[in-house]
DNA sequence: ACCCGATATCGAGACATATACATATTCGTA
DNA sequence: TACGAATATGTATATGTCTCGATATCGGGT
């Protein structure tokens, strides 16, 4: 059985999903992001310096990585006072560390 | 509800399935290679002038991207005379097509 | 052995990304 | 308004990736 169930789909939905889902895969495609994005799914929203302190990296590299998951529409951001939280934003990207989790047993 | 009922890997499982999910994802988030995905979802395997006529893309360039799906364990590869198939060779990479698809109606 | 179609590899130029460090901005508070 | 902690941005260098065109290899038929 070479194939699945469901229809292909349009020319013109697909341009739209794959640019926009390759654009978000390719910013999953990195070990830190991918560990920024377990600690949330985990954890829930998370301020900068607590990703900054849990995973070691310096508050610019922590901060950079969240910024380019908030524009690709991974991550959402709230503002608290002087703090920055951010959390998962996006559903697929929860999906995608599922795959993760899975093949990690 | 902050989270979910998972518990999170160990730093060492963390790691492996990261560098290795990560490297799978990066691959992914090309748009010519989602769309190379799509098409051997749907099709099953298929040879490389197949997917270069399909998608409009210079021989070479179709089989640059296979091959680097393919050395990212992404990808199968099976030799039949003259012509060489394609094919889905790992779950996940369906999964991540899921999420594509589910997103785009 | 030779040819031809199918596939793979190579090299170059353009372009994007990672990382690190310095500096700027923002907000609460004194 | 001036300060300090939290966050964001800028710049430079190094490295990687994309694309394209040219060329090489591989396998089957003659």
């Amino acid at each position: 059985m070479p194939s699945n169930d469901r229809k292909p789909l349009t020319a013109e939905a697909l341009e739209r999903a794959v640019g926009e889902t390759a654009r978000m895969l390719k910013c999953l495609g990195h070990p830190t992001r991918l560990q920024i994005l377990d600690l949330l799914e985990h954890r829930g929203e998370l301020t900068v310096s607590d990703i900054h302190g849990e995973l070691n990296l310096e508050q610019a590299v922590a901060s950079q990585h969240l910024s380019l998951m908030r524009d690709k529409g991974i991550l959402s951001r709230r503002r608290e006072g002087v703090h920055v939280y951010y959390g998962l934003a996006n559903p697929r990207a929860s999906k995608v560390l599922e795959c993760i989790r899975e093949s990690a047993g």
